[in-house]
DNA sequence: CTGAGATGTGTAACTAGTTACGTAACTGGT
DNA sequence: ACCAGTTACGTAACTAGTTACACATCTCAG
């Protein structure tokens, strides 16, 4: 084994599978050879998708074997050129070329026969003597891989170490620029400042803490990256508003850690139910809330002049 | 899985594992990203094994990460001009070129780490949740073709169904004319032919077979592509000569066969030992001697002049 | 000490794939 | 009937490696 991969680890695993897939394709071209096949390795796949006579297309071609369609023509080009296999247009659509071997392709047949018997035989074998059966591994790996890919499952990975470097603070005075500027930056991005916003905005302690809300900050690396409110209606109902997070933070699920956490001080502070005011044209944002537990509601007219739609969830 | 691998069978095990290789490394570029490392993938294994701050020669780098020293020279030269690492040629051997991380270089270190940690941990996690471990799967295979390479395994598949189709039968005056051009076209290629070879061939009857002696010949699909004499020198003394295999069936290991099965003869006549005289020129057909038992004799002199060594073995 | 062969490196040309793009042919809604 | 979008294909340009070759330097036997 590379002195590489004995120290990498194997994060090193993608390299490692090509790099071992060359070394043994590698040989095939002297197997050929041994068995008088006369063709080009690299045409096996095509050779071996047309050998029981069927004809393809270029496409469905590609799509069996997992090259390009780019990659197929060329390959079909040179076989054709050898006299191995030869195309035509098909009569229905004048677009697709229908791939077939000729008589020399076919004469090839026995040979190869013969030698995928036997390399089939050595590998089983191989396989066979080994305690982990590396055509079964790939088979399992990708079958993982499909349910979710490799870098979905490093960027959750990511994510969850990030996350546990955010922390929530309660609002003071010191966060009053922190906290408007994070708003006024996203609505400003989406919508005009209305004279509503403006209000909350520049003096949050008077418009919502003592009226009985709460505001959070996001701390990450001690800075603040984020922001909501808890807006209180009655002993029993929240609204939540004013979240926000900075661009530089985005992608680390900060959002949705900041509204779980919003629903738990309402639950704490003895809310029922909590709902918001946000606009259909904010996807993310909408299915951020989804994905918390609010559900559409119809609900009062709002003063804003976004709103369009209302949302809430128990808590 | 694809068509093509579905039905192909575990011939095609180097494609697969060179394809999925490459569909693993496609995501790389993602990561590198998600992480802030900037680097492009291919440096990888170069930055890896610089990481530790040593030096190390292009030459070496490329030993150790399975790259021709082509491919380093260039990916060095890139990083080179990236920035993230620099080489100068060590004092003592004016040909080397040593490279090192530059400060840069280093700078990208912390990054990395967290995400190499990520990386592993989660290709970890689908390891150990499969039943075969694609890591160890290679580690065993590599391993496995270590000791014999894929190509020998085959060709000795390839060799033992062929060898199947080769039988041996007793001397008629129809196979003459294939006994006497099998020996001319070897000797002819190494020797000049000799009026005491000459005696023998042309009439094999006479000098070989009327004197206690035997001759086979080698049948592969019906032609006659190889043939063999014992001639008698006394009850238990048996001499092995004449051996001709030809160009067209060279690689069966039908000399192997041919001579063992001559031995069998000998010993079923009622021969102890069987001895022969050949020439060192011919490694070979020493080799292959060897390979029967023949051990080195010191004998009485031969007759022909390209004689230079005798062996003999028990049967 | 000197010349033949080995060693280290860089560059050029090749290889087996890719993506990007252009063109022609088909399809489906108005 | 038509045209906007989709599909099939081929070609060109790119990519990440390779092998082949050129050249400088080193090593060691005579």
């Amino acid at each position: 084994m590379l002195k590489l991969y004995e120290e990498s680890g194997k994060m090193a695993l993608g390299s490692r599978l090509r790099q071992f897939g060359e070394s043994l394709g590698a040989e095939a071209e002297k197997v050929y050879q041994l068995y008088g096949v006369q063709m080009d390795p690299k045409w096996f796949p095509v050779f071996f998708m047309l050998k029981d006579g069927s004809c393809m297309s270029i496409t469905a071609l590609a799509e069996a074997i997992g090259h390009s369609h780019a990659s197929v023509s060329k390959i079909v080009k040179e076989m054709t050129k050898a006299g191995m296999c030869c195309s035509e247009k098909v009569p229905g659509d004048g677009r697709v070329n229908q791939v077939c071997l000729t008589e020399k392709g076919k004469q090839q047949l026995e040979k190869f026969q013969r030698q995928s018997g036997d390399v089939e035989a050595v590998v089983q074998d191989l396989l066979a003597q080994s305690q982990n059966d590396l055509w079964e591994a790939i088979t399992e790996f990708e079958y993982q891989l499909e349910e979710k890919n490799l870098f979905s499952r490093i960027k959750e990975k990511h994510q969850s170490r990030e996350q546990a470097k955010v922390k929530f603070v309660e609002f003071e005075d010191k966060y009053a620029k922190a906290f408007s500027d994070l708003n006024y930056e996203w609505i400003g991005k989406y919508f005009d400042v209305e004279e509503s916003d403006r209000v909350m905005l520049d003096a949050p302690r008077e418009y919502i803490l003592d009226n009985g809300g709460y505001i959070a900050m996001a701390l990450y690396e001690n800075e603040t990256v984020g922001t909501c409110a808890l807006i209180k209606h009655s002993d029993e109902r929240y609204e939540l508003a004013k979240m926000a997070v900075d661009d530089s933070a985005k992608g680390l699920g900060i959002g949705y850690l900041l509204g779980l956490h919003m629903l738990e001080v309402a639950n704490k502070r003895g809310g029922k139910s909590v709902f918001l005011e946000s606009n259909t044209k904010l996807t993310p944002a909408i299915n951020l809330y989804k994905k918390m537990g609010f559900q559409r509601i119809v609900g009062e007219p709002s003063p804003y002049a976004r709103c369009y739609i209302q949302m809430e969830v128990s808590v």
